[in-house]
Order: C-alpha cells, then sequence, then structure tokens
DNA sequence: TGATCCGTTGCAAAATCTGCAACGATCGTT
DNA sequence: AACGATCGTTGCAGATTTTGCAACGGATCA
C-alpha cells in the first residue's frame, strides 16, 4: 500500500466533513504543511478538491461526476429502474434500490412517494446496515462464517426502541431473513416509518441487489404495509429475471 | 505535484469507462504491472475501488457515498431544495439547479416533472456547457478574461442545428446573457427541449448558482414556457436573498 | 500434459517524497 | 502606522518510498 497515496486519499473523508484549510488538514493527516499542500494540490489537478474564495478547501465537482458514472455502470440499476417506477405507481410509496459493497450498504436509486410525508433518504447515502430491511436481505445471502466477522464488527446504534442491539440480534434475523427470502424493518430506524423488503438475485442464485418499498405510520398501517409483499417480491422477481437473462458479468460481493 | 498520487487519481477517471483488469490499467498508465496493482490496492484500502467477483476492477461505493456527502455541504443547494419543489409544484415541469466549478457545469439538485414526458438528466452529470441555459449563466458572471480563456478552450459540439457553433458566438450569447439577467436554451441541447434560466447571486452579487426550467415541445411551446420567466426569476431571487442572508461560507465542524 | 496468461511477491536501485527553514503576504492589534 | 502573528508557499538535501525487474504459482485452454 502507498503511503503518499493513502494519505492523499485519507483527506478526502475529512473534507466531507465541511471545508477546511491547510493547516488542518495537515494536522488532520500528521504531516507537514508542505507535504499538504503538495497532496492538496495534486488533488486540486485533479478537480477532487475545490478551493473556495476564502481558500478553504472542500471536496470538487469532479468526485460528484466521476460517482455518477459510477452508478451508471451498474447494471442492475439500468434493468431495475422501470420496474421500481412502475411499482411506485402502483403503490404510491417511497421504493428503494441498495447494493452492498466492502462494508456499507447503499441505496442506488430511488422513485419518490407520491404522497406529501415523504421520508428523508438520499441516493449513495450509506444505509443504516443494523435496521433497514434491504441491508438485512442484502447480508443475509453470505456465506456464514462472513456473516458473524461482519456481525461483530458493526456498531448498533439505537435509533429506536426497535433497533436491532446487537450482533446477537442481528444474527438471528438475518437467519429468519434469509429463511423467509423477504424482509421488513417496522420503526427499527424511524419510529413511524416502516419497510417491506425483497431481494434481486443474479444468475448463480445470489443476492446481488435488494428493493423495498417504504412508508410511514401517518400513510398505511405496518399491516397494510405487509399486505404489499407479494406485489414487491414479484416486482424483484422479475427484475432477477431480466437480470440473469443477459448478466455479461456478475457483480457479487466477494 | 506528486506523480505518484497523480497516477493513482488517474486510474479513476478510467475505471469510470468501464471495469478493467490489472494488465489494462497498467498499459494506460505506463507503468509496470507490479506499480499498477499497488495503486489498485490502495485505491481498494480505501473502499475507492471494488474488485469484481471476475477480478476485474471498478470504481466503488466509497465514492458515491463520498459525493453525496460533497453535495449535501453545499449551502446553495440546501437553501434551494424547498424553492425548486415549490416552483416545480407550480409549473409541473422539471427543475434544476446547477453550480460552476473548474471547467465543469454540474447539476447539484433536480425536482423531477410532473408529466410523463421527462427529460433525461441526472444530478451530479456535467451539462452541456456551451448550450445549457444555467451554464450561460454561470460562465456569463465570469471576469471578461477568464470567460474568453474558456470560450476559446471549449469543444463545440453541434447537438442540433441551434447548438453554439464556436467561441465567438459563444462569447457573444455570454454577453447578452449577462445584461438581461437570465438565459434560455431552445432546442441547442436536443431538438424538442426548451428551457428558461436564472441566476442565484451571493452578498457580493456574483453569481453562485442558476436554475432551470426546463419542458419538451410536445408539453408546451417555447413562447408558453417564456411566459414562466418572471416566475423563475422570482423564485431564484428569493434563494439568493436567503442565501446572501445566511452566512456565505460554511462554518467548520470542530 | 504442456503451454500460456495473469496476478502476485521480494529485492535492490533510484527516483520521489518529506520535513525543515526561510520568505512574503495578509490581517488584526497596539 | 507599524508591529506581530498567522498562513500559504518555495528550494533544498537527506532519506524513505516507490519502481521495475524477474521469478513464482495458480488458472485456463489446447
Amino acid at each position: 500500500m502507498s503511503q503518499t497515496v493513502d494519505r492523499a486519499l485519507s483527506i478526502l473523508p475529512l473534507l466531507a466533513e465541511g471545508p477546511a484549510d491547510l493547516g488542518r488538514v495537515a494536522d488532520r493527516l500528521g504531516v507537514h504543511k508542505s507535504t499538504a499542500l503538495r497532496l492538496l494540490r495534486t488533488l486540486h489537478d485533479h478537480g477532487f478538491v475545490y478551493r473556495q474564495a476564502d481558500q478553504r478547501y472542500r471536496l470538487g465537482a469532479r468526485l460528484i461526476s466521476l460517482a455518477q458514472e459510477a452508478m451508471e455502470n451498474l447494471d442492475v440499476r439500468e434493468i431495475a429502474h422501470p420496474h421500481l417506477v412502475r411499482l411506485n405507481e402502483q403503490v404510491g410509496h417511497t421504493v428503494h434500490l441498495a447494493v452492498h459493497e466492502e462494508d456499507e450498504v447503499l441505496y442506488i436509486d430511488k422513485v419518490e412517494s407520491r404522497y406529501p410525508v415523504r421520508m428523508y433518504s438520499r441516493i449513495g447515502k450509506p444505509v443504516a446496515i443494523t435496521v433497514a430491511a434491504v441491508a438485512k436481505l442484502l447480508l443475509a445471502d453470505l456465506p456464514e462464517d462472513e456473516r458473524r466477522n461482519i456481525a461483530e464488527q458493526l456498531d448498533y446504534p439505537m435509533y429506536t426502541a426497535r433497533s436491532t442491539p446487537n450482533a446477537d440480534g442481528f444474527l438471528k434475523e438475518l437467519a429468519k431473513v434469509r429463511e423467509q427470502g423477504w424482509a421488513t424493518d417496522l420503526g427499527g430506524h424511524e419510529e413511524s416509518i416502516n419497510c417491506v423488503a425483497a431481494p434481486i438475485r443474479g444468475a448463480d442464485g445470489r443476492v446481488v441487489a435488494a428493493m423495498s418499498v417504504s412508508a410511514p405510520n401517518v400513510v398505511v398501517t405496518a399491516d397494510e404495509l405487509l399486505t404489499l409483499l407479494p406485489l414487491v417480491r414479484r416486482t424483484a422477481d422479475a427484475i432477477s429475471g431480466e437480470y440473469s437473462g443477459r448478466t455479461p458479468v456478475k457483480e457479487v460481493t466477494a
């Protein structure tokens, strides 16, 4: 692993917290100012950081457009999108698509609810991995040792009283999800929001993505939302079929 | 400028074209395979690249979530969003927000049209800088020498017969836009799509962002779209006011 | 089974990066 | 208005880090 590159890349998450000046960056990196300057300059030349009018640095536009291209290269997303839109037209609620990669689960597509009350989320945002229905589906598909490994390394923040409290509970939940082939999140992340989710599988049967329908209590009760499960599963299966049919490369988590 | 970091960063745009294996990356970089391997490993450790099941590399999720954070740090976007939504509710068409940075203009927010016929665009996507109404507004505000500089370095692809053909025409258009304080794109990017745009200004009067309303011919004619101009300008002014009122530069977290 | 392709590792030479110290500019204070 | 402090910037020499090489092992294919 290259030290110089390692340091340079460490600057980016740091700047994601907010703009910072040279001294601050050097401090946080634990290097001399001149070193930090040279790293920042290189990042700047590539457009990854931007220098504000007040000379402080922040993340640059190149990062945003690259991320955009990264998402457009995801086959699943391309295939799934029309299905998500159709499902949204049928049920009206927010529809999400998520994938798992390394230690994160993140939304790669979203169709907004037609109801005035919407849940907050954004494409590209990492999901609450210990409680989100889509996260459970994606992790439940991993081999058991990996599952245990990940479960033990996670934090278990108690977003609500119903949040998954610890690794043990999480593993139990994953086993259940794995068995039943679908998942829910009933107020585990935000008190008043429920989700039902179903997995999207590749040709080899492994889960490559997961989709969910989310709605706040004030619009539909959890029970009402659960009646949509068959529809969600059918949609997910349709995407799986299309994806398996013409997938040139399998993009699965190792 | 740091050579190692420079090389490492060059890998990312390369992978944005699509997944590539080690040999290909090494070739394109003009370095030995072992060198490319070490760079890729470092990028991998930071989650910027991801290794597919077939061992090829592609852009990683960390890039996407970082870009997400980068956008959430943009003050203008936060302030503008509710205004964009309201405008969208009034006119129904697609509403965009864009900023200029270095040599790119890109969308940082979007509210979808309520009509079935929608234009294709995505948050984070660089806009067609020579024709887009928002791009003209953002560039028109630059000092004259910078404007000329940029205009001469740009390419002028003829998307349609009405696209800006060359630097000269572009500079004339910028001058006009600068004068009138608003801009249009009438079929300059896609034959059937028109836009009207207005600038958002900071406390010092400089243009910090631009917003636009876009609609295809089949929904409203260009003339009809132009009748929305006063409303668009009022919205932009409202955002400008709110933006100027607050701290021009964001505060650093401790 | 043999040949080829690709990713991976250890090593020594060499180029690159690092920290230092000093400079200049900006800004706030006395 | 001058002084001091802060911050970004530059040239340099030493030293660490990086690089390319060559060889290895595993996989695929004929």
